[in-house]
Parts: structure tokens; sequence; C-alpha cells
RNA sequence: GCCCCGAUGGCGGAAUGGUAUACGCGGGGGACUUAAAAUCCCUAACCCGAAAGGGUGUACAGGUUCGAGUCCUGUUCGGGGCACCA
């Protein structure tokens, strides 16, 4: 028999489908068929090249439409890059070349393999976020974000321009300038959105972040908190991703409650209220303290006033905890440390007691109001607190445990917790409220490998939009781009870029140095996949309302919270302005799975200093791409971890190779034995690749094909079907096979085989006969067998373990058993 | 601490509440070969038994059911996410 070749049958079809334009998408009106979007999420090209990782989800979206393509819908199955970031300018910094250059290189790899894998990627459709015919677009949608206001009666995002003239606009721009805390990566020297620094490390470096102070551009997706939260039950997302959105939104419900204050200087109350929320009103006859953040405003005003009698202390421990990085103060959570405001005292407005106020740092300044009411008897975190400074802990006791106890005289009462809102609304002590763990989005970076930011500044007119029609603001070209520790970005110092005149009034102005974090390239490009080369629109409501929403949209689990989170919000944004029509629903991934990691031999990550990647030039070189895509695809569960195996890779390459064979022989007979098998696996593999348990197809080939090689080969009348189950997976092997067998045009638009219902089932089986619930006997019996005929049998059978006693219930379970009770 | 997911042979894993371990890897045995590789065939959960057969078995303890890997309750271990969020 011939030896199978590989690389000459793969070089010929990639070829052959390049020139037919074989994954091309129809634009709507060219085609009748139902539309279906399968995306992947776009890599970044890095340095590296393609990791084993990436095919895992490219091949079974690949699959998944392929499948689709030959039912005869029209496939939209593109490709692009996410090109703009940090290790791109750091490679580009170390190979002494322009990131530009070193985009271009990594591109020209990443295609190189990618098309090495024949997937069906419509490459006529690719985009780039670091090309200024794309990033010109998420420029102009910066400027829809600044030109946008929150209307909180409608519920959605307006033009500013409808915003009453009562109001100041620019405290109402979805996108705004505003000094905040930032986290800064020393190492990275860059700005940190708080998900880039979760437990206070930078996400790209692993080195501790600091905090500075710094003016940075923020987007408002707070307001878009509770729609992000409510639109997850209409879309079909994994339990643990929903999940992920739920946690990370981290809505919590309670009530604000005002505390009035005394202070040292005034013997009449403050004007100053202090306002704590809570989850747990019902808990408010137990708040024995008040704790503030360190940073709270307040603070400041009672030590001006001299309300507060030990100024300097709490100076110093304000000065302590902002020296602090957020890893510190995280580790050092189980001591609590604090100073009390002295001279100050709050009413607890429950009992009217006199309660002392603190300031510490586990109150948090940028979470609810930044000061807490503390109930030590009823909070672990308020317990430790008030153990280390000897302040009172009062339990509070329920209604019901009143009952039973007696000795209760004084000691308050546990009011439910929607009672208590009630209550204190009725008393104007408080108001019921709601809070979110998600903050706005920081989304100045000051590097040098983003998207300029659209703005000028101007002296006079402050800050003006970039005008539509002088976008993009294209990234001046620089010999030196490294980031600076002064925390400006590299393009501040590029003078004859910055120094601009204002499209307003004309006078001298400054353009906005800092760049867009890579989340904002890739919070839109499914949407111009639509319609990439649109140079008047970012997509066209015609095609967008064909392909939207995407169908299924498929990555890895570490994208699950911000990429999903974001692109989420920036879709609904422009939704909510009409920029994507109505029709396309609110959300714009209708169905999003997840894919597992694959490790590396031993179960470890795979990674450089390990010295265990495997590389997939290697892979494909060594056993061609159908070999290294199916493997992919067996492997395990999709959704799961994974260790590579270079014998498991061995076992496919056996499969395929006996595949090959198998059309090199006789047709055989059909039988019924191999008639059944055939029609369970058109089954199985159409189920599973619906259910995306692509492991599971792979073996049901196996089997089949395993079958047909007892059989001496494959029947005449099953040799189509066995190669369009085959497609999907091994895309260059069955369509060389599909040529073999004389048919004509490619396999993968050739239709879907389909199982007949009848033949699933063979015309005799194993009927298992239970006694007491453990397998006595097994009977062959003919598939139609009457329930009668068949318990009788089983009865029969089952007469040695019955001992002549009859049987107290007979169960029939059509087509496989019956349980005998005796 | 909270949330999500998982635990099945030597290994990756399969199994709409109905014959546990399909398929693949690795192992053992054999054929072909001077030999090896490649390929093909056979074998294989564990215990008792020569065999027929019987018993045990899906992390652990219970429960529901004629019947549980699957459903319920509790526990242990592992993976992931969040975490001083009041």
């Amino acid at each position: 028999m011939a030896k199978r070749p590989v690389h000459d049958i793969e070089a010929k079809w990639q070829a052959q489908w390049e020139k037919d334009g074989l994954y091309q998408a129809a634009d709507p009106g060219q085609s009748n068929a139902e539309k279906f979007y399968g995306l992947i999420e776009f890599p970044f090209p890095s340095g590296e090249g393609l990791h084993v990782g990436h095919p895992r989800s490219y091949t079974a979206i690949d699959a998944m439409t392929r499948k689709r393509r030959m039912e005869g819908a029209n496939v939209l199955y593109p490709i692009g890059w996410d090109a703009f970031g940090l290790p791109t300018e750091n490679y580009a910094i170390k190979m002494k070349v322009t990131p530009q250059e070193a985009t271009k290189k990594n591109v020209g790899n990443f295609t190189r393999q990618l098309k090495m894998l024949g997937l069906g990627f419509d490459w006529t459709r690719e985009v780039d976020t670091t090309d200024p015919k794309y990033f010109k677009w998420t420029q102009w949608q910066f400027i829809r974000f600044y030109n946008s206001y929150y209307n909180e009666v409608e519920g959605r995002a307006r033009p500013i321009s409808e915003l009453p003239p009562t109001f100041n606009k620019d405290e109402y721009r979805m996108a705004y300038k505003a000094a905040s805390t930032i986290n800064w990566c020393p190492r990275c020297k860059i700005g940190l959105a708080n998900e880039e620094a979760q437990g206070g490390v930078c996400e790209r470096c692993g080195n501790p972040v600091e905090k500075r102070e710094k003016a940075q551009w923020m987007i408002r997706i707070t307001k878009y908190a509770e729609r992000l939260l409510k639109d997850l039950e209409g879309v079909d997302y994994l339990d643990k991703i929903k999940a992920q959105q739920i946690n990370w939104i981290g809505k919590s419900e309670g009530a604000y409650v005002d505390f009035a204050i005394v202070g040292a200087q005034h013997a009449a109350p403050l004007q100053d209220k202090i306002t704590a929320f809570t989850t747990r009103p019902d808990t408010l006859f137990g708040a024995t303290y008040l704790v503030l953040a360190p940073e709270h405003p307040l603070v400041e005003t009672w030590i001006k006033e001299g309300n507060v009698k030990n100024a300097t202390a709490i100076q110093e421990y304000q000065r302590a905890s902002a020296a602090k990085t957020e890893i510190e103060r995280t580790n050092e959570s189980k001591e609590k440390t604090g100073v009390q405001l002295e001279g100050v005292m709050a009413t607890n407005p429950a009992n009217q007691e006199q309660i002392p106020v603190w300031i510490s740092d586990y109150v948090l300044a940028n979470y609810g109001t930044g000061a807490i009411m503390a109930v030590p008897a009823h909070d672990e975190r308020d317990q430790a607190f008030a153990e280390v400074f000897k302040l009172p802990i009062i339990e509070v006791i329920s209604e019901e445990a009143m009952v039973n106890s007696d000795f209760l005289n004084g000691v308050p009462v546990w009011k439910a917790k929607d009672e208590m809102i009630s209550w204190l609304e009725e008393k104007e002590f408080g108001e019921r409220a709601t809070t979110y763990k998600l903050r706005d989005w920081v989304f100045s970076r000051q590097r040098y490998w983003g998207e300029p930011i659209p703005i000028i500044h101007c002296a006079k007119c402050g800050a003006v939009a970039v005008p539509d029609d002088q976008l993009p603001v294209m990234l001046p070209e620089v010999e030196a781009y490294e980031p600076s520790d002064s925390g400006e970005s590299p393009l501040a110092s590029i003078r004859e870029w910055v120094e601009v005149k204002c499209p307003q009034c004309g006078g001298d102005a400054e353009r906005e140095t800092d760049t867009m974090p890579n989340w904002a390239g890739s919070s839109w490009y499914f949407l111009r996949y639509c319609d990439p080369n649109n140079d008047q629109e970012l997509a066209s409501h015609e095609k967008l309302k064909y392909w939207m929403p995407v169908n299924l949209y498929n990555g890895g689990m570490e994208h699950t919270t911000l990429h999903l989170l974001y692109s989420r919000f920036w879709y609904k944004f422009l939704w909510d302005l009409g920029i994507v029509p109505e029709e396309c629903g609110s959300e714009p991934y209708a169905k999003r799975r997840s894919h597992g990691l694959i490790l590396a031999q031993g179960g470890e990550k795979m990674s450089k200093s390990k010295g265990n990647v495997v590389n997939p030039d290697d892979v494909v070189k060594e056993y061609g791409a159908d070999v290294f895509r199916m493997y992919e695809m067996f492997m395990g569960p999709f959704d799961q971890a994974v260790p590579w195996d270079t014998n498991g890779i061995e076992g496919v390459r056996k499969f395929l190779d006996r595949v090959w064979n198998l059309f090199d022989g006789e047709a055989a007979n059909p039988f019924s034995d191999l008639e059944t098998v055939y029609h369970q696996s058109v089954k199985k593999v159409s189920d599973g690749i619906e259910f995306m348990h692509f492991n599971t197809c792979v073996s049901q080939l196996m089997i089949l094909s395993n079958a047909f090689t007892d059989a001496g080969g494959v029947p005449s009348d099953m040799r189509r079907g066995f190669i369009q189950l085959l497609a999907p997976f091994a895309p260059h092997l069955a369509e060389e096979l599909w040529e073999k067998i004389g048919e004509k045009g490619s396999v993968h638009k050739s239709g879907w085989p389909a199982f007949d219902k009848d033949k699933l089932h063979a015309a005799t089986f194993d009927l298992v006969v239970q006694v007491n619930g453990k397998v006595r006997a097994k009977v062959n019996v003919d598939s139609d067998i009457s329930e009668e005929d068949a318990k009788a049998k089983a009865i029969e059978a089952a007469a040695k373990w019955l001992e002549g006693k009859e049987p107290k219930q007979v169960i029939y379970v059509k087509g496989k058993l019956v349980s005998i009770v005796a």
C-alpha cells in the first residue's frame, strides 16, 4: 500500500481552496442561506509564534463551521490580529526594530502557521488593530464615548448634545479625564487598570504595583453594571463564565445609613454626616463604632476645623497607608490597624448611642461610601478590629431568639433587612442602596504602541475631540519609544507631534499623549469582520443586521472576565447610540464557550523556561495538519485542561493511515451490522459537533473505521458519508479521498450525511436480565421483541436465581433490559 | 473566607438513571523479519478459582430508586475565579 503523501495533499488543497475562495463568506443579498457566525478570539501575534493552545480553539470552531457550511449555511469564520500591546513594544526594543516592523513580521509568521493548518478562515476579512484603517474607527468610537452621557431616565447612553444646558457636560461624559489613584508598575513603567493589577501585582510581569496619582482617561462602564448583569440571563454562556461576570460586577444590595457627627470644637452637631453603606442594616443596633477609609475627605475637613484632637497621629497613619502597596495592604490583612478620630463622635440612629469614629485601611476608599458602620458581633473583620482596640461588641438578637430567652432586658431586637430599610427611610436615617464592585474603566496607558487617544488640549477651549475628518490620529514614527520613569507617555517628548492647532479656535494646543489599552481594539473587532473594508462607517447597518449577533464565540478562560465584559459593554454602548442597529439585540455573543489549556507532557504548564513547549511547526512537519488537528480534538474534553502526549498523536496518525489505506482497496459488501455502526456514527458525530464533544466524535470515527477494516473495505454506499464525517476534522485528507472516489467539487460544500433512524439499532441485541439489581444473564433477542416475550424470556433465563419463587415485580426497559425483583 | 468546576483502569478518557471502563496510549503475548523498526493479530479492572462461575469496584459516608459513575445530603481532596467589597 502506498504511503499517505501527507504534505503533498495538504499543500495541494490549501492552494486549491484559496484559489476557489472556498471559505469566503457571502455578503447579505448574495446568499439565501442561513448565516452562521463563528468567532474565535483573534490572537496577539507574539514573537514566539503560534502556541499549540491556539489551534485547539481554532480547530474546534473550524470543525463546527465546516459542518454548518456543508449543511448549506453561509458561514462567517474570520481571523485577525490583536496586535497593539506591551509585548510587541518590548520585543521591538529587544530586536532593535520598530513596533510596526515587529508586528508585520509576527503577523507574517502567524499567517503562515495558521494557513499551514488548513483552517477555514475567510482571509479576505482579516483585520489588524494596528492598521490605521482599523484604529481610525477605534478612535472614532472613543470620540462617541467622549461625546455621550448616560441618560438615567431612559437607561441608555445618548449624545451629549441632548444633555440639558443646565448640566455641566464635562461631568457627564462617558469618557472623562479624572485624577485617580492608579496602579503603577515600576518595572513596566505603566499605569494599570484595577483589572490588570489583581492581587496587587502587575499582570504582565508579576512585580508589586505602587499607587500613583495621575489624571487618566476613564470610561463610565459602571453605568452599565446592572445591564451587564441582567442581560446575562438572555445569553448562553458556560455557567462558570456567567459566574465570573457576576462576581466581577459584584452587586450588593443594602442601605446607606446616615450618622450625625459631633466634633471637638462644636457642641451642636456638625453639618457633616457620615454615610455608611451596609448590606446588613438589620444589624444596625449592634454598630458600636464607625470606620472611615484613611483617604475619606471628611477626615481632612475635620483636621482643618480642629474637630479632631490627634491630627498628628491621624496624618501619620494616612501617610503610612498611602505608602503601602496593594499587596502589603492585603498581606497584612489579618492584623488590623487604625487610629481613632479623637473628639469626633457619631450617633447611631437606631438607639441614639454615641459611638467613636476611626480610620483604618481595612476600609476601602473606592467602594460604597468609603465608610462603614462596624458591627463586631456580626462581621469577622469588625470583630478583629474591635478585639485589637478593645471596642464594645454588642450582639443583635432575633425576635425568635428573644422568645426563648430570659435575660433580654434592654438587648436590641433584630429586624428583618427589608423591614429595617423601610424604617430607616421612614425616619430619614438612610435609604435603600445598591453598590457594585465594578469600577470605571481606566482607559489611559502611558505607552507608545497603542491607539493615540484622539483629544486635543487647548488652553482656551479645554479638551477638544479631534474632528472625525482628521482621523486617524497616527502614531509618529520615532526612534525612541521606551517608557520613561516620569510616568509620561513616550509620545509626550515628541514635540512636533504634540504641538497642534486647536480644531475649535485655531490657537496653540497640545495632543493628548496617552494611548488606549489593548482592550479597545478587541472590544469591537467582531463588528468590523462584518464589513472589514468599509471606509465610511465602522460597519454598515445592513451587514451588521445580517451577521450579528455572533452565534458562537470561543476563547480561553483567561479572557472570560475582562475582555468579555469590556466588549459586551462597548457593544451595548454602540447599540444605545444606534451605531449597532436595534435588530442586532443587546448582546454581541449569543453563545460563549471556552476551551481548556493544553499542558506539557506530564501535566505542567508549557513554558519557555522549562523547555517543554511543543511547537506547531514541528508537529505539522512530522505528522501533517490533519493529524495535528484531529489529535487536538481527540486529546480530551474540549473544556478541560489536557496534557500533550507524543504517543497519543502517534495513535491518530495510525488511524488516518488506516483510513487512507481503506480507500486503496476494494469496496466491501454492506451487511446489517456494518450499516448499524455507520448510521450510529453519523448520529454520534453530528451530535458530538453540536455539543462540542469533539473527542467522542474522533472515537466514533475510529470505531467506524475499525468496522470497515474488519469488513475488508468501505461499502460503496457509505464512502461519501464516511468522507463527509471526516471532513470537519481532517479536511485535507477528506478532500483528497473525495476526489479519489470520483466526486466533483469540494467535500466541504457537499452536504452533511443523514442517518436513518430505523438503522440505528441492530436486528438483535443482548437483553440484560437483572435480578434484584444484579446482572444475571444476557439473552440475545430480536430488536422488535414484544414486552411480554421479553419478560417471559428474562424470567426463564433468571430461573436459577428465582429458585421457583414468583417475581414480585418485573420492569421492562425497551431495547435494554428486564429487571426482576424476587 | 465566598463563587464555579471536577474526582472513573498504569495514563488521556467513554457512558439520555439501565451491561462501568467505549476509543486511544502504554503493558503482556504472538505473526512477519537474520534482527530491529514499521505493520498486523490476540490479551488485559481487581479478588477467589484450573475452569465454569462467584464476589468487589467510578474519592469517602449516607439517602432516593426495581436499578446510581450519573439524582439528593454531608465530608475529603484537586483545579479555576474573586477576595479586608462592609
